[in-house]
DNA sequence: AAATATTTTAATCATTTGATTAAAATATTT
DNA sequence: AAATATTTTAATCAAATGATTAAAATATTT
């Protein structure tokens, strides 16, 4: 008996998605809504429509298929930020622009990604160790670009202020919804709205005395 | 027998806490650390010194002792915001002032509160819905202050980038850690730093044309 | 002190849950 | 087409988990 674990070559004609990648997309759904306690792998197997030691045979576990996604959302998540952090040919400003509206797109299409990528790593920082961002912020092209305007101030304080603003209304969504009245039409137009708010908030920021 | 559910009058003396609220204490702390889900109920046992009946003897069931805890997390979570948003008395200015230091050490004590909170909700909304906080933002004095001086900007979009700025560095905490490669010591100084910086920023953005 | 009520414990239940197995079904190679 | 390899399924296991029970221990009242 071969055991696959996600890696072996497919010989598949077939038009439709493999068992493999259906098990893995529903597992990405199921874990994503649910987190990782949460999720019973019956509930991915019945999101998939297969049986459920399918999902042994292909990712011999639980743990496994969680890590495969994990990773994956990871790469979502920071790779908005990634690339343009460590660009040396765009000016601050336009920098600040793209952070914030690539982020905005990026999380009305998936907003639980916030939550789930933090929440996941606080359970298990090796998670976020494991992965690539060793060196995420610290030394990238943007930080020396924050502190030569602004020396007195750690450069760390704009980073947090700039992501806080963007993605913090999509963490507390619910509690916005019910607190504060907002509908998701209004939620979608306000987000919408920050791509413009935002920059011109965080450019005043970088500039006071 | 009688089942006492958390409201039996104590006619005892003791000098040391009373078995029930030793569990009470101990689901806080492993809740808060590990959240609903994943949290066994030995695990409280264990962590109260206790035996594992007496959790369903005092407070029924797990779920239960759940919703004691986590009101009483949503009122300290809460209860930071909720006074100065209805205070007729204070400026707006001030009242930045006071939201964004009472949270900073609030959260400073318990940093794991903010992504405790609210990915709890996310699983479960009802849980913040039958907290009394239906009305929290919207009708609140502060947001008559907001409309006052911006009327063109939605109140929210100020409320949401100053707890944005505030609370979220405390649920990317241990992305900081990693990434920004910042440690315990500069992460408690960098926060009392913002005590006064992003209340600068708040008044700010809210006069700016 | 005896009787009664309350608190605590050890043992046990019934389900749930992650995982395995052996066989059946399907595809691929010879 | 036969032989072989791969994929899928139903049935089952062992461990974990929330909860209960009956009895023991302790406190309170009479």
């Amino acid at each position: 008996m071969i055991i696959p674990l996600s890696s072996m070559a497919k010989a598949k004609h077939t038009i439709s998605v493999s068992a493999e990648e259906k098990i893995r997309e529903a597992a990405r759904r199921v874990f994503m809504k649910k987190g990782y306690a949460a999720t019973r792998t019956r509930d991915i197997a019945e999101e998939a429509g297969l049986n459920l030691a399918l999902l042994n045979y292909y990712f011999r576990s639980k743990e496994k298929l969680f890590g495969i996604v994990m990773e994956e959302r990871m790469k979502q998540f920071f790779g908005v930020i990634t690339p343009l952090m460590y660009d040396t040919t765009t000016t601050l400003d336009r920098k600040i622009e793209m952070i914030v509206s690539n982020y905005v797109d990026m999380l009305l299409q998936n907003p639980d990604l916030p939550l789930f990528i933090l929440n996941e790593i606080r359970h298990n920082s090796d998670l976020f160790n494991r992965f690539q961002a060793g060196r995420l912020i610290h030394g990238s092209h943007f930080v020396t670009q924050l502190k030569e305007k602004q020396p007195g101030i750690h450069p760390l304080h704009f980073v947090v202020s700039i992501l806080g603003m963007t993605i913090f209304p999509f963490v507390a969504k619910p509690v916005l919804q019910s607190a504060g009245g907002i509908n998701q039409q209004l939620f979608v137009a306000m987000m919408e709205e920050r791509k413009t708010l935002v920059p011109k908030w965080a450019k005043a920021m970088i500039k006071m005395k």
